[in-house]
Order: C-alpha cells, then structure tokens, then sequence
DNA sequence: AACTCGGGGTA
DNA sequence: TACCCAGAGTT
C-alpha cells in the first residue's frame, strides 16, 4: 500500500507525545525479556487495569524463567484464576521451559525462534522483540488497527485474519529504527488514551496532522469490522456432593473450555429438571447413594461464545465410586484447586450457607 | 477462513 | 445489550 505521511516527523511527534505522556505501568520498570513476556501474555484480550494485580503477584511468585519452568500446573493456575484464557498460562509456561532446555534460559532475540513458542503470536513476538530487545518488529494489535486504519484511511474489514497482514506491513514502513520500543507502545498508547473505539479524543491527539481520517473527518467511521455471531446458551446443574468433611470435585479434561481447571460436578441438561432427576442420574452415574438433594442457587454465567445456566445443587453422598478425575477435598483443600467464574459463583453459595 | 477460548469495563 | 480489550491455537 502506499503510505502518504511524513514517516520521519510522524516518529518525532508519536514517540515525542509517548515519552511524555506514557502510563507507569509495572512492567515499563522492568528490562526483563521474561517479564515483558509475561505481561504481553496477560494483556491479550485483556484490559490493562485489569492485569495489573495479576502481573505484580505473578513476578512475584515466579521472579525468573526457571520459577515458572519448575512451577506446579495447578499453582501456576491458581495464579491466573480469574484472568481468563487460560491455555495462556498453559502455553506460557510450555514456552517457558522450552526457553529453559533449549535456548539456555535466554529469551530468543528473532522473531523465528520466538514466534515459535506455545503461545507467541505474531503479535507477542514483535511486542516483546520491540520492547525487550529494541528490534524494529511489527506488533499488530486491536489498537494498532483501529490507530492506523485511522491514520492511513485503511478500510479493510479488520474482523478479517489476512487483513493484519496489510497492518504489519504499513508497520514495517513507518517503524523507527531508533526507538522501535516507543512506536509499538506509542501506537498502542495512542490507541487506549486517545484513538478509542468510540468518541476519539482527536482534539489531543499528537499525530492528528498526519491522520488522513481526521483530515476527512471519517475518524467515527473507522476501522472497518463485520459483527461477531452471538452465543448459545447451555443449560448445566452443578452439584455440591457433600460427605461428613469433604466435598466433591471434578477436574476438567486437558484440552478445550477451562481445561484442568475444577469444578463442582456437572450434568448437561436437555430441558429443566426437578431435584429428584438430578438424584437418580447422580446415584447412578456413581453406583452408589446420592441423597437429600437440593436447589440452592441459580445463575447465568456468559462466556465469549456461550453461556451456561446453571441451577446448583447441594446433596449427599456416601460410598460413591468415584472416576479418576474427581476426588474429595476439604474446605482448605478446595482453596487451592483452580476454579473458573461459574464454580466461584457456586462456592460463594455455598459459603454464604455455611456449607463449605 | 471459521471457530474456540474468559472475564470485565463501557456506551 | 453489544462491543471491546497490548490474540493464539485448532480445525
């Protein structure tokens, strides 16, 4: 495409406006390949407000690549609980060990090598070669596509995956190649302070003289994005089995939604049932006698793509034969089982009557 | 290319 | 509600 700006004064005027203005953020006081990692990990699909308590107690916690390669899956996810996405920590630490054996403990410097990596993108790998390594990489995110469609009158629809590409070439073009750090971050600066989504602040903005939608006044109009398709809604009981100390709890499978992560039991549903139903599926499913069960609490929990109804259940169990992927555990046991959005919401019923 | 994968802030 | 967020993996 063909980039009609003053490249050299639109670098001056970006990185001049992000040196100046740019936030603390907690990872911008570190020089640590490994903990930019780590935050570009965490800020996919997600807010920075959000991330920052989840970042500091994880450097915390695992201060070095080789604290997260030895670290126990289950710790690692109690760590992220609640941050969302969770095959991220999954695929971080798989990349993180494989830094480790392979690469000498060394983050690589190149996007081959790096990109490589469980869970590195084509957007992390330029994120953190610009950041960490000062490389003149591309890093191509929602910001950086809304800033430059604006900028560059780009009208590709960017809900499209090969529409990125047109993106991390105009990058590739206008990249300073004294401070690739301060552009990438400028540009994604730029698009969280002043190029929002919605009501651009134009009349602050420091490169609103090289911005061909605001010359246009199309800035409202851009970018370009189709609508996503909406969720189904599926409707679940989540039980509580209780014995005389312990409570029952299952673990997901490896692979797919929430994957390792515990819940309480579940049973799909195909339409409403009454508690009774739910008693014999159970007594069966576990031949032996689940009893005195009840509906304690209702909620709807909304996903990306789908949502659960979920009607949860208290009941009592004894002599169960339970399968490989549950097992009981005490309240201070349940405290440190990794658990998703839904099953906190049950817990904290559960809680509220003292029952766990 | 389309789908899967969380959770929360915001208009 | 619907959209968006410092996207990546799988099919």
């Amino acid at each position: 495409m063909t980039i009609n700006i003053d490249k050299k004064q639109f670098q001056q005027d970006l990185i001049g406006w992000f040196l100046a203005e740019k936030r603390d953020l907690p990872w911008r006081r570190t020089a640590d390949p490994y903990q930019i990692w780590i935050s570009e990990i965490m800020l996919q699909q997600t807010r920075v407000d959000t991330v920052i308590p989840y970042y500091k107690r994880f450097v915390e916690k695992f201060p070095t690549l080789h604290d997260l390669a030895k670290a126990d899956e289950q710790v690692l996810l109690k760590e992220w609980e609640g941050l969302g996405y969770y095959s991220r920590a999954r695929n971080l630490q798989a990349g993180v060990k494989e830094v480790a054996e392979n690469y000498g403990g060394i983050v690589p410097d190149n996007r081959k090598e790096f990109s490589s990596l469980k869970g590195v993108g084509p957007y992390t790998a330029g994120a953190v070669l610009s950041i960490a390594y000062g490389i003149p990489e591309h890093a191509v995110d929602g910001n950086v596509m809304r800033v430059l469609s604006r900028i560059l009158l780009i009208e590709e629809d960017i809900a499209k995956p090969k529409t990125r590409k047109i993106f991390e070439e105009a990058v590739t073009e206008i990249i300073s190649h004294d401070d690739p750090s301060s552009f990438n971050q400028g540009l994604m600066e730029l698009g969280a302070l002043i190029c929002t989504p919605t009501s651009p602040k134009c009349l602050l903005c420091p490169v609103r003289e090289h911005c061909t939608a605001f010359h246009e006044g199309k800035q409202q109009d851009l970018p370009i994005k189709t609508k996503a398709k909406k969720n189904k809604a599926v409707q679940y009981a989540m039980v509580a089995v209780k014995s005389v100390d312990s409570v029952l709890m299952e673990q997901r499978p490896s692979a797919g939604l929430l994957a390792n992560m515990w819940q309480f039991p579940m049973l799909e549903l195909a339409k409403e049932v009454l508690p009774f139903e739910i008693e014999e599926e159970l007594s069966e499913s576990f031949s032996g006698r689940v009893d005195g069960v009840e509906k304690i609490t209702s909620f709807k929990h909304v996903f990306s793509h789908l949502t659960w109804n979920v009607d949860g259940y208290i009941a009592k169990g004894e002599n169960l034969k339970i399968p490989a992927h549950m097992k009981w555990v005490t309240a201070a046991e349940l405290d440190l089982l990794p658990i998703a959005g839904p099953v906190q919401k049950m817990k904290t019923a559960l809680q509220l009557r003292g029952d766990v």
